[in-house]
RNA sequence: GGACCCGUAGCUCAGCUGGAUAGAGCGCUGCCCUCCGAAGGCAGAGGCCACAGGUUCGAAUCCUGUCGGGUCCGCCA
């Protein structure tokens, strides 16, 4: 349709109604906000007014005709202060539905990404323990981030940094060692500093059936390399397990562990040096804060005020081991080094202030030539029936994503996660989560769609399949136009979301879609010639029936994307 | 003190990266409804898009500043 336009103009360049050379890069063709104003709309006439010399109505105008004239086109009108307003041919809408009838799999799908590598690294939990609400959300919305930009021509790795490098591991070490001692007999309790979930526990019996008591009452240096090992292993089984509940599979784990000790970090680090970008030199103590025990000492330091951050960064604490910084800038020069054509990362809310330093890290690395986007996940508020909900059967101080799919399942979880966009904070209510209203997105749209499927077999009962070709020219009410129009809408969605990276865009999309389709079919209600179920006329019901089935495509594509299985009925 | 995010109907939130009279659900008001298969349908009221400037033919959207809420701020990861 934009093709349309342009030609159109420089036709009329050609007759001398505009003069040559103008520039069309800001002329839109889009679908308008209103379909009252129709099914397109430029805003030509208003962009090329000023440049031309001329009135927008006066460009407008002769544009209007051109365009009318061409046969997909039925209708080109001048609106408001210059916009011209198409109404496409039903044969347009009609083309929708046989495009994404024949192609199921493939409607929606965009070349967009052109193959390009993406790189999504989500989830990233430490692993120490189940994982819990906050990073169920991560979970959710990096898997459909994936998903999207697969779905949208991009070559997507999903990715998680397990963070087993730090002290957390020594403490998760020394949790379980305790475990380990309670399964031998001995009576504990879990100190202030050490995690006292109730998880640990198995992993102490299982230590036990390793070990025996060979571990019991040696020094810690003895046991705690091999619990370590041990205790972490069983964490990230546990959180594998998790995230399959969730549906959610990683391509790849990479081990902070696997760059100490290998060399890793120094050749990370010496890129930079080669760069120039590291120096010995002293920071300022942070302003506003009470700096008691702060004392200025000189430390090695990363120029990231080179590349926007706010203040230069310590890659090594006072005894001389790495900060937490310092492996991240391995782990990304990593990453960098693997080609990807994209890097985004999936953080919660909490590691706000990383991103500066990050994005400097990645720029300072790639040259600049690789974007890396990160999003940030805020926080979880968890309701039952209005009232808040803090605590959990399994874990105790902290409700888990087990506890989150024991309650409503692993589709709802996943679908409520994705009804806010990532950067605002999402209220949760199990109840509402499971109540089958118009209140509850995930209920209305997976209504639609077993709508659908129930209609099929109505029909088929009575007699009336739909065959290979329903002549789709017979679907010209308006409503039945409307929602092809709808569908219509849903690979420019899919595109826009993809390039914002805004997966809760499809999850809107759908519940107006499901909106859409429910409205039509209960038009049949007081229009009964508008019903999908017209016995006495099977050619007119087989069309109805293929917009039917192009509705449940879409919704199916588009709950695809988001990681959630539609349903064919309603329990 | 600084950085980042947020501020849109009474409530919970969308708003397609600058377009026309700013939308949806809930709640409220009024009709209709017991239906092709599901715990409904239609209509209405309700707004200084936090505030003040700026850019533009045109701003909820982009820029600056102010106010309010949240998150975070060297040796925690």
């Amino acid at each position: 349709m934009k093709i349309l336009v342009e030609e159109s103009l420089s036709a009329l360049a050609a007759e001398g109604v505009l003069p040559a050379g103008l520039e069309l890069a800001n002329v839109a063709v889009e679908p308008p906000r209103d379909p009252a104003h129709g099914d397109m709309a430029t805003n030509a006439a208003m962009v090329l007014a000023k440049p031309a010399g001329l009135k927008p109505r006066a460009i407008a105008e002769p544009l209007a005709d051109r365009l009318a004239a061409d046969p997909r086109v039925a209708e080109a009108s001048v609106a408001g202060p210059g916009f011209i307003n198409l109404r496409l041919a039903a044969s347009a809408w009609q083309g929708v539905l046989a495009a994404a009838l024949a192609d199921p799999e493939g409607f929606g799908r965009s070349g967009m990404g052109q193959g390009e590598t993406v790189n999504v690294e989500y989830v990233s939990a430490n692993p120490t323990g189940p994982l819990h609400v906050g990073h169920t959300r991560g979970a959710v919305f990096g898997d459909a981030l994936a998903r999207l930009l697969a779905f949208a021509g991009y070559d997507v790795t999903k990715e998680y940094y397990i963070n087993d490098g730090g002290a957390q591991v020594d403490v998760l070490a020394r949790s379980a060692y305790l475990r380990y001692c309670q399964a031998n007999g001995e009576a504990v309790d879990i100190p202030d500093g050490l995690y006292p979930g109730h998880y640990l526990i198995a992993v102490g019996e299982k230590l036990k059936a390793r070990h025996g008591d060979s571990l019991m009452g040696l020094p810690e240096e003895r046991w705690l390399p091999e619990v370590r090992e041990f205790a972490i292993g069983a964490m990230m089984e546990t959180i594998r397990a998790d995230l399959a509940a969730l549906g959610v599979e990683m391509d790849r784990f990479f081990s902070e562990r696997a760059l100490y000790n290998t060399g890793r970090i120094e050749a990370a680090l010496a890129a930079l040096e080669e760069k120039g970008l590291i120096y010995v030199g002293q920071l300022e103590p942070p302003k506003g804060r009470a700096p008691e025990d702060w004392e200025a000492r000189p430390q090695t330091l990363f120029k990231a005020t080179e590349f926007g951050d706010d203040t230069d960064r310590p890659l090594k604490k006072s005894d001389g081991s790495w900060t937490y910084f310092a492996p991240d800038i391995a782990y990304h020069y990593d990453k960098v080094s693997r080609g990807y054509g994209q890097l985004i990362n999936v953080f919660g809310a909490d590691h706000g202030g990383y991103v500066k330093r990050l994005k400097a890290a990645v720029a300072a690395l790639s040259g600049g030539t690789v974007p890396l986007d990160i999003k940030l996940i805020q926080l979880v508020k968890l309701f039952k029936d209005g009232e808040p909900y803090k605590m959990s059967k399994r874990a105790g101080t902290f409700v888990t994503l087990r506890d989150l799919i024991d309650e409503v399942g692993a589709d709802v979880v996943r679908f409520v996660m994705l009804t806010r966009k990532n950067d605002a904070a999402l209220d949760f209510d199990f109840a509402k989560a499971l109540e089958q209203s118009r209140e509850n997105p995930v209920w209305y749209v997976q209504y639609a769609h077993a709508r659908v499927h129930s209609v099929a077999a109505r029909a088929a009962e009575a007699g009336i399949a739909e065959g290979d070709s329903p002549d789709l020219a017979l679907l010209e009410d308006p409503s039945e136009l409307a929602l092809a129009r709808k569908l219509g809408e849903f690979p420019r969605m899919v595109e826009a979301a993809a390039l914002a990276h805004e997966p809760h865009r499809v999850a809107f999309y759908l519940y107006d879609l499901a909106s859409e389709f429910h409205a039509h079919w209960n038009r049949g209600q007081d229009r009964p010639e508008l019903r999908m179920l017209r016995e006495d006329a099977p050619e007119l019901t087989r069309a109805r029936l293929a917009l039917a089935r192009a509705v449940a495509v879409v919704i199916s594509a588009g709950l695809g994307i988001l990681g959630v299985t539609p349903m064919t009925e309603l329990t």
